[in-house]
DNA sequence: ATCAAAACTTAACGCGCGTAAAAAAATGAA
DNA sequence: TTCATTTTTTTACGCGCGTTAAGTTTTGAT
């Protein structure tokens, strides 16, 4: 590797011995020159580093190869999950991913929406807040750029969307609960920030109606995102009075059952499916810790990974045929019932 | 908000009234302007949605206002968490933080900063991968970009060095340790990842030393950033094998300590540092899920807060003086032992 | 009203690259 | 060797903005 400072196109050109709209034609399609000629810029690259400054490229470009990728809560272990796997697709699928994380702030996703226009992305994969998103925002955003939006739904907003069916997995886990014990109360935040867990109450709402069984939804007050100490102060509040007669609860997604284990431990109660335990505890998502919980979590699933290919195939198709007038279509993927200790 | 669309500065100015020169010194700095002036460019803010294109302003800036952030391993709440701090710092200072993580591999570590290059950013946050970084490309990046290192160190490489006192924090937790009960083994991977795992394992035995007594290192397999995994398959190894006569684990950090915690639980054994208990386990980080372990993990606080701000002044600093001969000063942080009930 | 200082306008160049058109060169099949 | 085809070169413009220099207007203290 030479340490010559390279300027511009002009000059690494030059050092090719080419010319500079050869090489350019190159940067944008290697594939685009003759064999030789590639191979005489390509041997070039390994002695010289020089890259087209992106800048000046991106100048001219309608669009650019970056794709955003925005989720609401980056830490999040649920989200990190996946934004990990939604930018490894991306890189394999020749994008620039940029990851942008709301930190659960109404603000932040609209900066993080305006600040990602002003990069001229290809297309956007949004994870909204939910409720606490701007609505009228997203929607004009979507209008300008091809945005496809996963794990949280906005009905009519974005070109597609892809997420779990929580009617089938919520369905599932009940019917789970219901066959090997007591039929499960639903443990909630009572004024949850995602979409999702409105659509769990409904799909629990109907399980038990389905199974013919009274609806027992316990909704513990919090705000924000820190779910696990929401849980916990849930699950404290309802252990210390003491008197209640429940024995299963399926939490609206595993973090707060994370909390809701951890307040039941220090209650000294016994958490699982053996004989001798006082509760059962099951969850939803199959968060990565949910295996080494205190017991280890049951719960359901999501299928990160068909979620993330699907949502990234969608992007990719719908920026290569630049067709934005497909209709909207939900895309929901089925989740596995993990059948581990806790109930 | 008039929905003519503006394509360039020029018509915007013209639309504020005002030339080009003029409004593009206000975006440089609102305050270079009369005030008259920047009220009628912000008076036109709010009626057309108007923001310089970033390529056209960065093509000639030698550097930009981006800050780049590097991290191992997002998934990591860890890292999440000290990535949201930063980040909102980074804002706060003016700067566009641009989050990347290695996702624990060498070559993906290598690329994001060569990316990052191409940005040019005004400096860079990296919390290297550590043993499986490349250190040739790294030095040769820290010399183009200036660059704080944060949280993992690599000697000699980078402007300076944010971190924590592992000497501190691991020789308070075995004094603590050792007056409460049994002097503690130390529980890591045999290969570990992360140099903060080797500089805890010298505070490790150097602490024993000091107290007299004979160390005892426990280092079990396991590859990559799956921790919990590699301590819950380290513990079922040890705690099967039945004849284990200690009582007390520290863990090297806080992952593995949930690891070893949950197959502590389905061994049957009660974790805890009251009457009855059969071991101890205490971590060390304060993961942001420690609290809610079960039992809750004994730990040592990192000051999560001071690194990142102080990552972010030096980094601040170094920008704004463009100094870049000063002396490379590590600046290690005391941690908090936080006695839970795990030990 | 006067006048120097401050702020603005006008005009123009440059940044690094995409891209288009016309001319020149290389290629490969007949 | 010939000639049509493909590829490359040459030349030149444009993108949106930073920036500079010279000229003009505004400002506010006197």
């Amino acid at each position: 590797m030479s340490d010559t400072k390279i300027r511009n196109m002009e000059e690494f050109a030059a050092l090719s011995g080419l010319s500079r709209p050869t090489v350019s034609k190159y940067f944008n399609d290697p594939d685009s020159v003759r064999r030789s000629t590639r191979d005489r810029i390509e041997a070039a690259l390994e002695r010289y580093d020089y890259r087209p400054n992106i800048y000046a490229v991106n100048q001219n470009r309608r669009l650019t190869k970056n794709v955003g990728i925005v989720v609401p809560f980056l830490a999040d272990p649920f989200f990190a999950e996946i934004a990990r796997t939604i930018e490894t697709l991306c890189i394999e699928a020749g994008f620039r991913p940029i990851l942008l994380s709301s930190h659960g702030g109404r603000d932040l996703e609209a900066e993080n929406l305006a600040s990602l226009k002003a990069l001229k992305p290809a297309g956007v994969l949004l994870a909204p807040l939910g409720r606490a998103s701007d609505r009228a925002e997203i929607e004009k955003f979507c209008e300008d750029v091809p945005t496809v939006l996963f794990d949280s739904n906005i009905s009519g907003v974005g070109e597609d969307f892809i997420g779990s069916d929580n009617d089938q997995s919520i369905g599932m886990i009940v019917d789970y609960l219901t066959r090997t014990g007591e039929a499960p109360a639903f443990f909630e935040m009572a004024q949850p920030v995602n979409p999702n867990a409105n659509k769990r109450r409904a799909a629990y709402l109907s399980a038990m109606e389905r199974l013919g069984l009274a609806p027992d939804l316990i909704q513990v007050d919090g705000e924000g995102w820190s779910f696990e100490e929401i849980g916990f102060n849930g699950g404290s509040r309802l252990f210390s009075s003491g008197t209640s007669a429940r024995t299963t609860y399926l939490c609206s997604n595993d973090r707060l059952a994370i909390g809701l284990l951890s307040s039941a431990y220090e209650h000294g109660l016994k958490v699982g499916h053996a004989d001798g335990c006082d509760v059962r505890i099951a969850g939803h998502d199959d968060h990565p810790f949910a295996r080494f919980t205190c017991p280890s979590l049951t719960t359901v699933a999501q299928d990160y990974g068909a979620i993330a290919r699907t949502s990234v195939e969608r992007l990719v198709q719908l920026v290569e045929t630049e067709d934005r007038v497909g209709r909207r279509e939900d895309t929901l993927f089925s989740g596995k019932l993990i059948m581990r200790n806790s109930a």
